[in-house]
DNA sequence: TCCTAACAGTTGAAAATGTAACTATCAAAT
DNA sequence: ATTTGATAGTTACATTTTCAACTGTTAGGA
């Protein structure tokens, strides 16, 4: 009898998880998608800088867990589209200070409206206190001695 | 005051899964992409084959929430692989019965003890019922009710 | 000072993905 | 029988993502 016979696909925790992030950042990402043609990497820069101010962009790769690359390129184009600003750090020349401008902090408040509505729904969903205790589990999740790739 | 000031990023719940699906899925990843050089469709794809027996295209795109040209994909590399055979319905001609082969079951049953491993360990960092807790959470987000994409 | 290594961020090319259009098959209604 | 519309799965093309190499800048020695 095969090795394979005690795992359990619907139980798999990586499964499980990935299929319920997936499921609930659909809703959002059709959202900001249709309502201001973003990409989740932009969606994500921009809630970063709207929730803790300017940062630079390595940061922001670190905070939100995504590549310098990506976070390089959403840079670009919330700058294209006057939602951001970015200064040269005048003490180490090599990084930047990025910034929400009035336009990208409209936006940005926006999207928070409708993200709240969300996590009530998301909420409403759990029950009294099912949200704590979710956070709390995928809080315990994020072990930090486990080995992490590379997001510089 | 802006609306964005009730705002937790943090505390998000669409934000908080996903960080959490992307750490717990990263270890198992670089795991069948470094020892097999499968995609995570390829997996996907392989998984369910391996846990449900023969299904067709359309079983694996409803079941793992997969698009049908990602799965149209894997299931290609995974027969020029030899881990997969494909066998038209006498019945409806449109169908086509998706199988793995020997080879295929012995990868899979492979990575199914890999899966277990991680699995353990992961439950280990939730405490004692907190797998079958972040499991039933998990559940409960699954909303019959709310707008599904089309996976067709 | 000069050399080396490290770091912040960008860019180009390759791989993966999403979208829409396509082929082939079937079912239902005429 | 034939037309219409739906379905299973594939393919072409555009966008996005990944990976590696790159520029420019700083820090720490020899």
């Amino acid at each position: 009898m095969s090795k394979a016979t005690n795992f359990d696909l619907e139980a798999f925790l990586p499964y499980r998880l990935a299929q319920a992030a997936e499921a609930v950042s659909l809703e959002f990402y059709q959202l900001y998608r249709s309502r201001y043609a973003m990409t989740r990497p932009e969606w994500r820069v921009m809630a970063h800088l709207g929730q803790y101010g300017a940062l630079t962009a390595r940061d922001i790769c670190d905070r939100a867990s995504l590549h310098k690359t990506k976070v390089s390129r959403a840079v670009y184009a919330l700058e294209q589209r006057k939602w951001l600003k970015r200064g040269r750090d005048d003490g180490d020349r090599r990084f930047e200070w990025l910034e929400l401008t009035g336009a990208g902090r409209k936006t940005y408040d926006d999207l928070c409206r409708e993200g709240l509505s969300l996590e009530t729904r998301l909420r409403a969903r759990l029950g009294a206190n099912g949200a704590a205790q979710l956070l709390s589990l995928l809080h315990k999740l994020d072990d930090p001695a486990a080995a992490r790739s590379d997001r510089s």
